[in-house]
DNA sequence: TGCTCACAAACATACCGCTGGTATGTATTA
DNA sequence: TAATACATACCAGCGGTATGTTTGTGAGCA
């Protein structure tokens, strides 16, 4: 089996097999022997062909799960006729409503007991999500009033901190009931600053969440 | 070197030594041998007599950073004559001269790249600190009156992640002015609760360490 | 009270399977 | 024909274990 005619079908496998074990094992307990199990004939030289490290696939893996949802936040956020607090409203409730990453989260443990994993998503939030989406946005409520703040570099960065680590049930286990008193405690704390994010049937969608991938 | 009297020494030194390293080096890429090493003389046998496994060290080490810490917290939480209010804030007061901490703290890279201690930490904060130190002190400055809040459980849990993980430069990397930005905003979501944590010289300390860590 | 001796405590040593990674070989396609 | 897309063989080092060795210790006897 040397030599694929389309090589990008071995690459884009090899992403698929290590997704599916880094969130099902963790990342640190999956071995690439476990990786070359999954491939269905394939062997080590083909990963390290395709990649230098396993953490090379462990960011690969991480970047091409955000690439698609990235790139519904950059539509929305050039959307024109709306405020900045409006688009970000927009994209909660587009994030909410997410499917495919509800069914690839849904398969995994605690990201605690996958450390690894978890670091590396915490640094994407701090190098790319953020920066390039929140802060721009955050400023730009500020410029058309739509945002009230004196930090609106901060404030975006615990917005975006408190809903993606503090508010994931996939990070600190939490119960249909502590998630929405969570985030009522939430909307309680943006409120200030003109934020409302998070309503009722958001409330509903994260609790059936938890629901779900609990049972098993 | 077989049997010393003392069991305890070697023991602690095993401690002390993991410590150094899982700070320095971090403790995924700190093996056996690197601590064996560092112990004088003893080897292998020695670790696996007195813990199971070297997830085993990080527990205990964890563990005994956190116990003088936490007793000096339990003795500010039954004090009388004091608030609720008053107690959390004598103990961020507490906290942020505690310099045996620093000077531990000030030895290590970012803890993004320490990923198992990280998460060990984190889960040490959800499963001893906040349970029994934070939300019964929520409780109770609901009942005297000097915190004003419908979720005291989770305004409790807001506070301690917000102010260990989020507010932590060893966890997120921030510049002086960033923290200090980080806190006014902290002090600004919190006051509507009663809450005065961090005041002009906190802030002072922690640009100061920052910047103290930063060079070398 | 002092001495002995068995025995368990406190290690040391040798070994193991597996890990991530590399060097090199080989077939295929452009 | 030469670079590409792999396969194969091999490696040092890892965490962990099984077993050996020494030493402190306390019960029992004189």
């Amino acid at each position: 089996m040397a030599r694929n005619k389309y090589p990008e079908e071995t690459y884009q496998k090899i992403l698929d097999v290590s997704l599916q074990l880094f969130m099902t094992k963790g990342y640190d307990k999956t071995s690439l022997n476990d990786i070359i199990n999954q491939l269905g004939g394939l062997t080590k030289g083909a990963i390290y062909y395709h990649f230098n490290s396993k953490e090379d696939i462990l960011i690969a893996v991480i970047n091409q799960l955000c690439n698609s949802h990235n790139a519904r936040m950059y539509e929305i956020a050039k959307e024109e006729n709306l405020t900045a607090a409006q688009k970000l409203e927009k994209m909660y409730s587009f994030s909410l409503a997410d499917d495919k990453q509800e069914k690839v989260f849904s398969i995994t443990p605690n990201l605690l007991d996958n450390p690894t994993f978890l670091a590396y998503y915490i640094k994407t939030l701090y190098t790319d999500i953020i920066p390039h989406f929140i802060v721009p946005l955050m400023k730009e409520g500020v410029e058309d009033g739509s945002i009230r703040t004196k930090y609106p570099e901060e404030l975006g960065d615990l917005i975006m901190f408190l809903s993606d680590v503090w508010m994931n049930p996939l990070i600190l286990e939490m119960t249909p009931g502590k998630i929405s008193q969570k985030i009522l405690l939430f909307n309680e704390l943006i409120e200030p600053f003109g934020l409302h994010l998070l309503d009722q049937s958001a409330i509903k969608r994260m609790e059936d969440f938890i629901r779900f991938s609990k049972r098993e």
